[in-house]
DNA sequence: AAGGGTGTATTAATCAATTAGTACAGCGAG
DNA sequence: CTCGCTGTACTAATTGATTAATACACCCTT
């Protein structure tokens, strides 16, 4: 069963949106394993003090990736098979690279100035 | 005088916002002189078709932020001496590859790793 | 078979951001 | 001096996204 422990929205990002990613990454990264439960959608709503139906957007576009199941009468569950879960993460860090590499080229960097700017900001990064 | 021949709004991120970006890229990178003359409110609000106060808006915050001066009754100017410009660079560098470098630690790689892939990607990526 | 759980669909309300309307005030050339 | 340009301020309207209300339909346990 997926806990929400660790789930702490930002408060800015729609939550919807949240819940959708906190799950994305962690079927991606975060060890929630094929056919873990998901939470229903009232009872998350409650735990998260939101609107039912906000879950349910969520939920929504999840099955609609094809990262849950759903049927009628009984709770979701995690729809991620070996390969889909290593092709979600090669999404993720394609996305996530390409966007980074985009960023760094519209400042009219090298890819040589691009590394050697990306190891001197790397710690003080925040995760 | 700036033209905005080559400003080519994406339909997506709100006008406003584009402007202000495009006028702030083009002191820091493409070569907006110090001095030169800005369309006024009105004109370039009938040359993008939109209301004079979405260009205020823009160009208010441009105010603000030092990069252009105005004064009632004449048409506003780049208020862009080197030493702001080359700020204005290094704002842009450092807070886009801060933001560069969070993505792909989000994405739980090493700085090898994270060079390897820009490298692998960094001919693909847009401008 | 019945009641309390579940997912789903449709519609309405809310809210924030963006954009627009209108009026006012200063400069400068003719 | 005055007319047409300019910047500025304040307010209202619009729009789009997000969230919520409500009703329906299904499953499972007892």
């Amino acid at each position: 069963m997926i806990s929400f422990k660790e789930f702490r929205p930002d408060g800015n990002t729609p939550i919807y949106l949240q819940i959708v990613d906190y799950i994305r990454r962690g079927i991606a990264f975060g060890g929630i394993p094929d056919g873990d439960e998901l939470p229903s959608r009232r009872a998350l709503s409650v735990l998260l003090g939101i609107n039912p139906n906000t879950v349910q957007r969520a939920f929504g576009m999840l099955e609609e990736e094809g990262l849950i199941s759903s049927s009628h009468g009984v709770t979701s569950t995690v729809t991620a098979p070996p390969r889909r879960v290593e092709e979600l993460r090669e999404e993720f860090l394609a996305s996530d690279v390409k966007a980074a590499a985009a960023m760094l080229k519209r400042s009219g960097l090298s890819l040589e100035q691009a590394a050697a700017l990306l190891a001197a900001y790397w710690e003080e990064a925040e995760k």
